[in-house]
RNA sequence: GCCCUUGUAGUUCAAUGGAUAGAACUGCGGACUUCUAAGCCGCUAAUGUAGGUUCGAUUCCUACCGAGGGCACCA
């Protein structure tokens, strides 16, 4: 059953006046029937908010409210309703489960409650909603106008690099730390994956409002350190010489060296453990000067590759100085570390909570992992005094973190309150898992020069100087390996394989930026044609309804810490934006031409913004 | 052994407790003298097993089976 409210949309678009709508359900409402504290808040929003009634956070809100209020007035006690975007667009444009949640409650069947629920909202219906149907087991069924669709266009376009952005972490300060490669190791495509999604969850934050802060933790100091030392020394047998040939691949071969002679014999072993302790205490000369050549040729090596993959950390911490920190933190807090076997510091997690005992200071009085991130916090927090730290790893760690975050909860549980860890899978091959002992490593620089090569190849553009010709091919193999990581959810290992992962086309990053490059070369070839999203209402157009649920989308991604969403919205949107371009022709001059270079302007601004949310380069031709 | 994560088309991934489980790759077949063919249109194919909760379960719970990770001085 349809019902139409028959409200008159015509040129006017009124400012919302459920203010007045409220009013009048308030002088109705029995008392007591609400009994959610959530409800008068909620109308708070919606007064302060009432400006932009075309906003697609708004429109929610509003529906939400107004299906909350129908419901009290039939006397049903409300926890959650829910208003959501259908999958399936033939189901309306927005629709609620409440007659089915609430049936029991109400006595009634899901459909009769649909039914009752209908009838109260037509009293009091939005002049946005055109339509309200009951469909399938009893789901309400909400139509929006073509004036709302227009005037949300409008806006959108108007809203141009804010598009999408929100407002929920206004005010708050945010330090994320991601990627973490270890000097002396190679930056592989583990790191590569921490720093994709550290990257656009940083930017995510960004467009939430908060002031964010890039942290980039890196491993300067510790036992990897002293192998890799220690292998350079077999490398070569003066320290002339291996300075002479220091480069990251040296530094690769060196810690290979290091750790498989720290497996397979005492005296290496032993001798590691020196050099470890030594790198600490700065005691011996020789392996200062290696120790410090070395640190700066990694180093120099990650600042290319951060430029090249797009993040520009504000702070860099090192394990040198949150080491000693660290462990003064845990000799000051004895009565929540104790002795250990072998002179060892540790922490007795509850096992009853799942966790494990760790050692924070090891036999040789050297702080662990898990004693500089607790120096790290701290030293973080009188950085940059933040309301949230959210530190990125890969997931091997999670119970590692979990025993931290326990201990930390006790020396500063402020600071523990605010600390979020995210982790992500492995990127593993398809081999195993990767070894830097083993070499069986894939370096970043390899897969992005291998990519980039692969996408050299296919550029077909005559009008591309070779320069441009190399540029553009760095963006698409950014782009493909970005979108390799980002298109699934986080915590999911990701099976490496060259040619399955970094397609260049379907599902792809490359498959996005063609996108894009393609309608914005459509309005390059309309030149100063007119772009008018409310000059022609197309009510059915998918293309125009899956543009504006791109804020809700950014929003999701943004609560859940999950770029992925974002990633699924715009290969769908692009897929919608090709299929559209495929039958239809944009520029001939007919009387809806204006709207259509609306729809693909507003195209050409979501697939920018949302690409710069995961951190993917947008070239303008390709 | 214990703990955490995870099982969806042949393969790689989606799916807010909802309505007909959605893509891509692969294969086969199409369209186009027009705006970028890294494109468009069409066809086949899947929820590990057994219970439970719910009006409704890929989603939540339990057990089993498979995969990955972790379980004291590496990070």
């Amino acid at each position: 059953m349809i019902f139409s409210p028959g409200i008159t949309v015509g040129g006017l678009f009124f400012v919302c006046d459920t203010i007045s709508n409220i009013a009048k359900l308030r002088s109705r409402k029995k008392r007591g029937v609400l009994k959610s504290t959530g409800d008068n808040r909620q109308r708070q929003t919606l007064f302060e908010k009432s400006a932009s009634c075309y906003d697609a956070h708004m429109i929610e809100e509003k529906l939400e409210t107004l299906v909350r209020e129908a419901l009290s007035v039939l006397d049903v006690q409300v926890n959650t309703v829910l208003v959501e975007s259908p999958a399936e667009p033939g189901h309306g444009d927005y629709a609620t489960n409440a007659a089915l949640m609430y049936a029991k409650a109400a006595g009634l069947s899901p459909r009769e409650l649909a039914a009752n629920l209908v009838n109260e909202m037509m009293r009091i219906l939005p002049e946005e909603v055109e339509a309200i149907e009951v469909a399938g087991p009893g789901f309400i069924n909400f139509r929006l106008s073509d004036t709302y669709f227009s005037r949300a266009l409008a806006e959108a376009l108007n809203q141009k690099g804010n598009w999408g952005h929100n407002e929920t972490l206004k005010g708050k300060k945010v330090i994320v730390e991601y990627t973490d490669p270890n000097p002396f190791k190679e930056f592989h495509i583990g790191h590569l994956m921490s720093n994709a999604i550290g990257e656009s969850i940083a930017r995510i934050i960004v467009a939430s409002g908060a002031e964010t802060k890039r942290a980039c933790y890196q491993g300067d100091v510790g036992m990897h350190v002293a192998k890799a030392v220690y292998g350079m020394k077999q490398l070569h047998s003066n320290t002339e010489s291996i300075q002479a040939h220091l480069s990251p691949v040296f530094l690769g071969k060196a810690y290979a060296i290091g750790a498989n002679a720290y497996e397979s014999n005492e005296t290496a072993k032993a001798s590691i453990v020196e050099i470890n302790k030594k790198i600490y205490s700065r005691e011996d000369a020789e392996i200062n000067t290696l120790y410090d050549a070395g640190r700066a040729v990694s180093l120099k090596y990650f600042e290319v590759i951060y430029k090249k993959l797009g993040t520009a950390f504000d702070e860099y911490f090192f394990e040198s100085k949150t080491g000693a920190f660290g462990k003064q933190i845990v000799i000051d807090n004895p009565q929540i570390f104790e002795k250990g076997e072998g002179g060892a510091v540790v922490y007795r997690g509850d096992e009853a909570k799942g966790l494990h005992t760790r050692v924070f200071i090891n036999a040789e009085g050297l702080p662990t992992y898990e004693a500089k991130e607790l120096g790290l916090a701290k030293i973080k927090y009188d950085t940059y005094p933040y309301d949230t730290s959210i530190v990125i790893t890969a997931n091997e760690v999670n119970a590692y973190f979990k025993v931290l975050l326990d201990a930390m909860s006790k020396v500063f549980p402020e600071l523990a309150a605010k600390t979020i860890h995210i982790s992500h899978g492995m990127l593993r091959l398809p081999t195993g898992k990767m070894s830097s002992r083993t070499g069986d490593v894939i370096t970043a620089e390899a897969l992005i020069a291998d990519v980039k090569e692969k996408a050299f190849e296919k550029i077909d553009n005559s009008a591309f100087t070779n320069e441009k010709k190399n540029e553009v091919a760095e963006q698409v193999a950014i782009g493909a390996i970005k979108y390799s990581i980002l298109r699934q959810a986080s915590n999911k290992d990701i099976i490496f394989d060259f040619d399955q992962s970094l397609s260049f086309e379907g599902d792809s990053g490359p498959y996005l930026q063609y996108a894009h490059a393609r309608a914005l070369s459509v309005l390059a070839k309309a030149h100063d044609k007119k772009i008018d999203a409310l000059s022609y209402h197309h009510s059915t157009n998918l293309l125009h309804k899956h543009l504006l649920r791109y804020p809700s989308v950014v929003s999701r991604a943004s609560t859940e810490r999950e770029p992925h969403y974002i990633a699924t919205y715009l290969i769908e949107l692009a897929r919608e934006f090709n299929g559209y371009y495929g039958n239809t022709i944009i520029l001939d001059g007919a009387p809806d031409e204006a709207y259509k270079l609306a729809l693909v302007k507003a195209t050409t601004l979501t697939l920018k913004n949302g690409l710069h949310l995961l951190g993917i380069p947008t070239p303008e031709t390709m």
